[in-house]
DNA sequence: ATTATAATTGAACGTCGATCAATTGATCGT
DNA sequence: ACGATCAATTGATCGACGTTCAATTATAAT
């Protein structure tokens, strides 16, 4: 078709990104592929391999948009939050999963395929974390330290593992109900343990 | 080639699954093949279709059979433990996972595609969470109702979410280290919260 | 206008899961 | 002993996938 000049590389580069996410959070990590997102641009495959080298890369791109948009989930909930910002943070978490089922689930079916995800990407997917890091030292009213670092990625995930349970519908499969609150009932007893002065973040005692 | 006598249904369905794990375990999830399956056992790739449906149904029996060697592994290490017993589950759990990466991954990859798992493959899987709540139940000296049923499938969850993080990466990507006795810690932080009588299972209250 | 450079195409290749008509071997009645 | 019946097994065939790369086309430079 040649349509150079239609879109600029970045410009290329945010139309298959866009297509590309549209196509998992319809299809999911199993119905996605890169054909369908040339069709849906209007290119062909081989663009697509010279924009982003494979379709690992691809995917890649679009699960590090997918963390973007989480972490804006994130900040936009706790914009709103009154007290309990940890509460909000988890409700946050729990909501973005729930709504995005095949975008979130994506970047952990992604993980024995992935190469190295490149460093700007990681940058992008590291502010999830950062925030986390940021709320936990406010809860406790401490400076955000190593420790406090190492905490607040624990508790990251701790409420992972609970929601992967219920994206996967295994925890309903076993008869479980309000995950969510039991989830924030785990990082409430882990923060009061801190708060009490066990360190929480060291080695286990004994 | 007509093996039909060499092996009956039930012994043919363990040939092709004995080797479907050793080729999960070589090759990772994304590296699995129904067509390689069968050349390993002799067979074709009809025989596979004939005896597991399609490949989502061999993967899932795999899956299954991880599940089951899993448990044997972490009542195996219970039997050698002295006092701390939610210790060795821990460590079992990690350890686990460390020794069998491919095979441990390919169980929470494989969540997209999976159809519905059978009933008595359920019932294996079952087998794990099981044996955490009767060590939960000891640990706190109660019996294993309902609500300790609950706490014992959180700390579940707690720990995978911590074993994802360290078997993608992701964990020492972020400059952090043992991960196993963070995540014994949280644990810890649980089992005392609710000892302390705080009930832990039930919903967060304020 | 001509050349050089870069982007885009799409046919070709190998591999995958799935299907199913044809074949083969086992079983049984006679 | 033998032909009929039935189930297991084969493998060619199909459509779709990711990847490659020679050929083509549009832009930029001269």
């Amino acid at each position: 078709m040649g349509r150079r000049s239609d879109h600029s590389r970045a410009e290329l580069r945010d139309l298959i990104l866009e297509a590309g996410e549209t196509l998992m959070a319809e299809a999911g990590l199993s119905g996605f592929s890169a054909r369908e997102v040339a069709k849906r641009v209007g290119y062909t495959i081989g663009t697509i391999h010279n924009v982003f080298g494979n379709v690992d890369g691809l995917v890649t791109a679009i699960n590090t948009r997918t963390f973007d948009l989480w972490a804006d989930a994130l900040e936009a909930r706790l914009a709103e939050a009154d007290t309990d910002r940890i509460a909000a943070l988890v409700e946050a978490y729990f909501a973005f999963a729930r709504a995005n089922p095949f975008r979130w689930s994506a970047i952990y079916e992604h993980v024995g395929v992935a190469e190295a995800t490149p460093a700007e990407q990681s940058e992008v997917r590291g502010r999830l974390t950062r925030i986390v890091v940021r709320e936990v030292a406010h809860a406790l009213g401490r400076p955000a330290d190593d420790a406090i670092g190492t905490l607040a990625r624990s508790l990251v995930a701790t409420v992972h593992g609970h929601c992967a349970f219920q994206v996967s519908g295994s925890w309903a499969a076993m008869g479980q109900r309000d995950i969510e609150g039991v989830a924030l009932a785990r990082v409430r007893e882990s923060l009061a343990a801190v708060r009490s002065g066990a360190g929480g973040a060291g080695p286990p005692r004994e």
